[in-house]
DNA sequence: CCTTATTCGATACACCTGCATCGCAACGTG
DNA sequence: CACGTTGCGATGCAGGTGTATCGAATAAGG
């Protein structure tokens, strides 16, 4: 057996460069050819990775929904330091990617998000990490704010997180702004709930 | 002069096919053979009427835009009617194009908005209708929750309802969900203010 | 009637796309 | 050391893209 290489590091290394090309032009602007120039390998190489274009698609589409998943879970470990409260906004924060060495990301997310709507098997993907997400945003606003229906206020967050990232991303709102909006929206959820009962 | 044809129709009967194929397969699948197939007209004619794809795409655009912008205003003159909060409610299910009949209206948008990230031409329209419907959410929020803060609660509301929408066009949220977490949204605003002070 | 300006449909063109093919180089094993 | 297996880079290929061009049909003005 010659020459063996790591597929998967090379797979990763790959996934990279179609993130750095969908963030600067779109996910149409991802070609095989592009890509193999961006991760420095050949053609050839890219083929022998992935055997067509969507497979390549689909493993970048994890690995970019993998990397938001991670940091919220990483936020949610160390979650029992702070608040939950806090916590929640933390984690609402990441999801939005709200800071500015993560926008690259949400400019992917969102052009994979658009595609995800008329290509099934991205579609798939995308539901899958929003299940993850939902889920996790379930159990914080559990703890965080007892009174509310927890199912409907994630829900409620995870839209107006990712609505925001959208905004920011078109410039209707500056990050400063969406980050604004998204504090007073955990903080008026937290005083709704402690004050007692659900709200409606 | 011969031959004189209603330049102005002609566009809009191809903007609505460049929806309708928008709607079907993303921005992507758009070639000017089909939309002019989709049109029943012929490729000549798409050229005489948009000297270049963009100039096209860009027309049907402002075409979709108009038509949700128009649906928010006419919810609104006839607000008067209603309460300021259930005008509220009603304009914001309005942009969120939860209605089933205005699913393909809502792709035709997110196909629009991803490619508006990396497209400045694009960006500057979208900007310009997301101003217009900020304005106009501001001025409900305004009349409806005296108390809260009026422009951080439009940019909320506006981002929630953008949020759900994408979340419908995936497949994470069902319509009946979406509409749901926006009528509790808008209740817990009202419930908020009219309680008193502005949240936070 | 003939000219002329305008629209339209078809086609030509250059380019780019994803995918398949093929020869060469690299390496572990016999 | 030879050898065969495996990876790789380059190139070929068929199809599709946006745009430019061109001839024909049409309808007004002289």
């Amino acid at each position: 057996m010659p020459r063996q290489v790591d597929h998967e590091s090379r797979r990763r290394l790959i996934a990279e460069a179609v993130c750095r090309l969908a963030g600067e032009g779109g996910l149409e602007g991802v070609t095989l050819r592009d890509v193999a120039t961006r991760a420095g390998v050949s053609m050839g190489a890219v083929q022998r990775c992935f055997r067509t274009k969507e497979e390549m698609l689909l493993f970048a589409l994890r690995y970019v929904g993998d990397r938001v998943g991670e940091r919220v879970r990483a936020n949610l470990v160390r979650s029992p330091a702070q608040s939950a409260a806090t916590a929640l906004g933390h984690a609402a924060t990441e999801v939005a990617l709200l800071r500015e060495e993560h926008r690259a990301e949400a400019r992917v997310w969102l052009a994979f998000l658009a595609q995800a709507v008329v290509a099934e098997s991205l579609g798939r993907v995308v539901r899958a990490g929003y299940a993850e997400l939902s889920r996790n945003f379930v159990r914080l606003v559990a703890e965080a704010a007892p009174g509310a229906d927890p199912e409907r206020e994630a829900r409620a967050l995870l839209a107006l997180a990712d609505g925001l990232t959208v905004h920011v991303l078109i410039g209707h709102l500056t990050s400063g702004e969406a980050q604004d909006v998204l504090h007073g929206y955990v903080a008026g959820l937290w005083e709704r709930c402690s004050a007692g009962g659900d709200a409606r």
